[in-house]
DNA sequence: TTCATTTATCGTATATTTACGATGAACGAT
DNA sequence: ATCGTTCATCGTAAATATACGATAAATGAA
């Protein structure tokens, strides 16, 4: 008969699964790339580089700010956005350790 | 989706964001992992050592074989899959040079 | 105050994802 | 040939994701 099935999933895998659904659409990769090439990181500039709406781009940047890659300031009637750093690092590094663990490199 | 806009991405991030999304769920990250501890890499095994139903891990594997992070081998009436090691380093380059680009690491 | 600008959120439509039971197809064994 | 095993696929339901226009909230400027 089966083994029970109780193993549920790792903190690990879970965090890291959430990383890489905020990682799972070209436009929120492309997001990062922005926040890095300008030095505004104002909403409206990365809106301008994007084929979408405003309130997709807004959608977006929410879906990065809820796993913490970007964070956001309110700079007068602006939002000025920049990618955390440190949070960076520790998605490298989770996302390194599993490739390492699952026999990559 | 109403109309997808993929399509004004490059297709370097096309790609990466496809393989992010085969990353995004806990299941199939933990699929990859058991697929390299195991010696046998039987549909029978995984399922197992998931809190999941047959159908549903089928379904993971799937959309892992998709993306090509995965391959399976039909064995008489099992079938035997196993990480693609090359499209593994491919992964990994490609978000290597991802974290690069946006200033991590 | 009033107006224009900026961004988040609401409402909504549709697509996709996730999950499961049921079923079908392929195979080895009896 | 029939049976049991293994796995993919079908059908389906609920949740989530994606996209947009419209609107609200906040701010600075006139």
């Amino acid at each position: 008969m089966p083994v029970s099935k109780k193993d549920d999933f790792t903190k690990d895998e879970v965090w890291l699964a959430d990383i890489c659904k905020s990682l799972s659409h070209p436009a929120r990769i492309k997001i990062l790339k922005i926040l890095t090439e300008l030095n505004s990181c104002v909403v409206g500039s990365i809106v301008d580089q994007l084929p979408l709406a405003q309130a997709t781009v807004s959608q977006h940047l929410k879906e990065l700010k809820r796993v913490g890659l970007i964070e956001g300031e309110i700079d007068g009637p602006r939002v000025c956005y920049c990618v955390d750093n440190k949070l960076l690092i520790k998605a490298k590094k989770q996302l390194d350790k599993l490739f390492t663990t699952i026999g990559c490199c």
